[in-house]
RNA sequence: GGGCGUUUAGCUCAGUUGGUUAGAGCAUCUGCCUUACAAGCAGAGGGUCUGCGGUUCGAGUCCGUAAACGCCCACCA
């Protein structure tokens, strides 16, 4: 017997037992199709926010839905819990920076921070109903994972794809490492445009130059302005003399110049700017970096050497204008490049780098990406035009110490790189030697370690990789070449997304999975993303579970679009609450008439049975729509909508016939009892999905044909029952009417309508006589009276009977 | 500056391929303790579907255009 109250938060701890216990979302291979989920392995630097829960459970509905169409889920659950985020959580708990607590010392600490996290996530995931398979989760720090990543990254070498050169990358000085161009974030910030005197060295001539970075003079290496720029173009040719540091440089002519952007002169460094970066390559200028890698000025500058960039921005501008040589210094705001891990503004670098190039496969990736289905499809579009502007190869090294390293050693003689050996994997040069015992170019003996690690990107992008155990003789790559989807939110396309695609290209030359699911963001408030940083978020996932119940949270986590950004609502909590509660009593209400129900063959269904089939047939069919575009906030309010339908008015109406049989007859109760069974179980199937708590303990109790109801299947009716549901609508129409009535003479619904007078086309007319007993039963009719008319229908008289009023 | 999205009731959102009087929840108001449920039930009020123009017998839905908001990218000399 279900209770009179469902408590959530004892039978959703009971259901979580039993799935464990029982395997129930184990993943084993056998004769059925496979449906693999590549998941977002979260980055373990912290805590979860609501963002977690919203995607991760629009993703986990979709795994408990293809279940229910009988496919074998591969869902596993990972966590990226390699590289600079953990590290720089443990240089925050630990209150010190990395190189100050030593390489080894340092990476013991990750682990054991990692681990504690990864436990908590595990429970967190877990008490929402995660149908994860946890035996096949992954950590993209372990020997496994370290061994794909070192193997992938062998391949792209042999395969000439991924290279080592010395070469400008993106460099934080915060961070101490060089970065990718996708994990640039954008920030404006507040600087001043300075306006600075030159003189040419020929004939004295003044000419002036706007910039923002004044601490960059000493790393002028010419000037640059455009030929058509008729104020300035007759200093081409010319020699600029840079005051304070006194040194001379030639002024060049180039189209890129802007001439209406500051004064239209331009100085060029290695390197200020992308710009720079381009006009060096282009005109073969001399390389004059200044920067040291923590971000001072080197040594071997007069004056400013040593100096931070800041000090000395500030120190030269000082000197310029005792000099004289300001023209003015305008206050600016503007964006700049900043390293989306820390926040500050990224300098270049010069210094060997490994990179994996993508500039010279744009046109694939594009390929692949229209090979791949997009839902929401808009989201394609993001991808394409992030592919279209990448300007950068992949730079993969960084100099960091918590992550992968690279399985490589350099010849100390002449350089040359030498690799492991595959079945050496994993390797860690820093501790392992190389398998050969001398130089291949140069006879030479001795080697050092690569002292880099990969971008956490480059593990990331392996995913599928790890998932089909890539390399190993007993491994998946049959099965899930490609995985049937991966999710994630909108902001990771051009990172996971990309370079997943990029490496499953190089691979396999073909796409990693035939769908992409995008999701929206949770927002604080309006256009504001939740983020750890802002600390906005005042919504805790553990919380509310504890307050709400894991099925309620779903309830909140599976409303809205894919790709749409949600706020946080308590408003559809209790909207959720509400549902739950329900669907709850239904099925004690249901369970009450079922007391003495044996299922059997049936097909002398009562009218109105017939109706509310016929009517869940076709719900489903939309609701199965939208669950195969992976829709499934539109699929949960599209049940949801029939199944208040069929609580308020069918319920409403086959209650007399199951109470009072002596009334109505045997068979008719039979027809209403088969049909609250069969729909109801169909109800528990599509609810479950969104609700996996609530159900399984209403199934347990009422259906138990397998050992739970995400084992089950869900088979759609085949009925033709299309008349039923439109006269059934109809009369529901009408019975709303009477109620109205009744409503609008503020008496009871109990109270019976002496005389009712209605005009109903022929078809109606036939239904409401087949349906009759049920009719006058629902609204209390003493007599009834119908008159046929061509067309529609109306209620033409109603007299309620008011006698019994009063008690 | 480029790409994409959003704009529907006071609030949060649905609205399949263009087709009767545009829907739901919350809030407001009026009633009802009806043998599952008062965490409920039955009703009522509330909308020039962001503006403008077009296609069509017919537009919330398609096309063009403008605005506001949001996301991503670029510019950053």
């Amino acid at each position: 017997m279900l209770e009179k109250k469902y408590n959530a938060q004892e039978k959703e701890n009971k259901w979580l037992e039993y799935w464990k216990k029982n395997k129930i979302y184990e993943f084993k291979p056998d004769e059925r199709k496979v449906f693999s989920i590549d998941t977002p392995p979260p980055t373990v630097n912290g805590k979860i926010h609501i963002g977690h829960i919203f995607s991760y459970s629009q993703t986990e509905m979709v795994a408990r839905y293809k279940r229910l169409r009988g496919y074998n889920i591969f869902y596993p659950f990972g966590f990226d819990d390699n590289g600079l985020p953990s590290e720089r959580l443990v240089e925050k708990e630990q209150g010190k920076k990395a190189h100050e607590i030593g390489r080894e010392e340092f990476a013991k600490l990750c682990y054991k921070t990692t681990d504690k996290y990864e436990e908590e996530f595990q429970t967190l995931f877990s008490k929402l109903g995660v149908s994860t398979d946890w035996n096949i989760h992954y950590k993209t720090v372990s020997p496994a994972t370290i061994k794909i990543s070192q193997l992938s990254f062998l391949d792209l070498v042999s395969k000439g794809h991924c290279y080592h050169k010395e070469s400008p990358a993106l460099w934080c000085n915060e961070c101490l490492t060089s970065i990718a161009q996708a994990e640039l974030e954008t920030k404006t910030i507040k600087t001043t445009f300075n306006y600075i005197n030159f003189k040419t060295v020929e004939d004295g001539e003044e000419f002036t130059i706007a910039t923002t970075r004044p601490e960059l003079l000493p790393a002028i290496v010419c000037v640059f302005v455009n030929p058509d720029d008729e104020v300035h173009n007759h200093l081409i040719g010319k020699t600029a003399h840079i005051p304070v540091i006194n040194e001379d440089v030639p002024i060049m002519a180039d189209e890129k110049v802007a001439i209406d952007k500051g004064t239209g002169v331009v100085m060029c460094c290695t390197f200020g700017d992308q710009t720079d970066i381009e006009w060096w390559k282009k005109y073969n200028l001399p390389l004059k970096y200044i920067f040291t890698n923590d971000g001072r000025i080197i040594d071997e500058v007069p004056t400013y050497g040593g100096m931070k960039i800041k000090e000395a921005r500030k120190q030269i501008i000082a000197d310029l204008q005792n000099g004289g040589y300001v023209v003015k210094i305008e206050e600016l705001e503007h964006e700049v490049q900043t390293h989306e891990r820390c926040g500050k503004e990224v300098e270049y670098a010069v210094m060997k780098q490994w990179f994996i190039d993508i500039i010279n496969h744009k046109a694939d990736f594009l390929k692949i990406g229209n090979e791949i289905k997009w839902h929401p499809a808009h989201m394609h579009a993001r991808y394409d035009e992030w592919v279209n502007n990448i300007a950068w190869d992949w730079c993969i090294s960084r100099q960091r110490y918590f992550g992968v390293p690279f399985p490589v050693w350099y010849c100390q003689k002449c350089g040359e790189p030498i690799f492991a050996k595959k079945e050496d994997l994993p390797v860690n040069p820093l501790v392992d030697k190389p398998s050969i015992q001398q130089c291949p170019k140069c006879q030479g003996k001795e080697f050092i370690p690569e002292n880099d690690i990969m971008d956490t990107w480059a593990t990331s992008s392996v995913t599928p990789l790890i998932n089909m155990r890539y390399g190993e003789k007993e491994n998946y790559e049959k099965i899930l070449k490609p995985m049937s989807i991966r999710t994630n939110a909108s902001d990771i396309i051009r990172t996971w997304d990309f370079y997943t695609i990029v490496k499953s290209f190089y691979h396999f030359g073909q796409r990693p999975w035939d769908n992409i699911m995008i999701s929206g963001f949770v927002m604080a408030n309006k256009g504001e993303k939740i983020s750890k940083s802002k600390g906005n978020s005042n919504a805790e996932p553990m919380q509310l579970i504890n307050e709400y119940s894991a099925d309620v949270i779903r309830y909140w986590a599976g409303s809205g679009r894919l790709g749409t950004d949600i706020s946080f609502s308590e408003e559809t909590l209790l909207r959720g609450k509400k549902l739950i509660n329900k669907i709850w009593n239904v099925s004690k209400f249901i369970e009450m008439h079922l007391a003495d129900y044996e299922d059997k063959t049936f097909n002398d269904f009562e009218y109105i049975d017939k109706w509310i089939l016929g009517t869940f047939q076709e719900m489903e069919k939309g609701f199965i729509k939208y669950l195969d575009e992976f829709e499934v906030g539109l699929a949960l309010n599209h049940l949801e909508k029939f199944f208040w339908n069929f609580c308020d008015n069918y319920i409403e109406i086959v209650k007399h016939r199951l109470y009072r049989p002596e009334e109505f007859g045997e068979i008719p109760r039979y027809s209403g009892q088969k049909t609250v069974y069969t729909i109801l179980y169909k109800l528990l199937q599509d609810f479950s999905i969104f609700f996996p708590f609530i159900t399984e303990e209403i199934y347990q109790e009422l259906y138990h044909d397998e050992k739970s109801i995400h084992l089950t299947e869900i088979k759609p009716l085949k009925l033709d029952f299309a008349k039923e549901i439109e006269n059934g609508n109809d009369i529901i129409d009408i019975i709303s009417q009477a109620r109205g009535e009744k409503s609008n003479k503020n008496v009871s619904l109990k109270t019976s309508i002496k005389n009712l007078t209605l005009s109903l086309n022929k078809e109606l007319k036939e239904a409401i006589e087949l349906a009759i007993k049920d009719f006058k039963a629902t609204l209390f009719i003493e007599n009834l009276n119908i008159n046929e008319i061509n067309d529609g229908y109306t209620i033409d008289k109603i007299e309620l009977n008011l006698d019994i009023k009063e008690k």
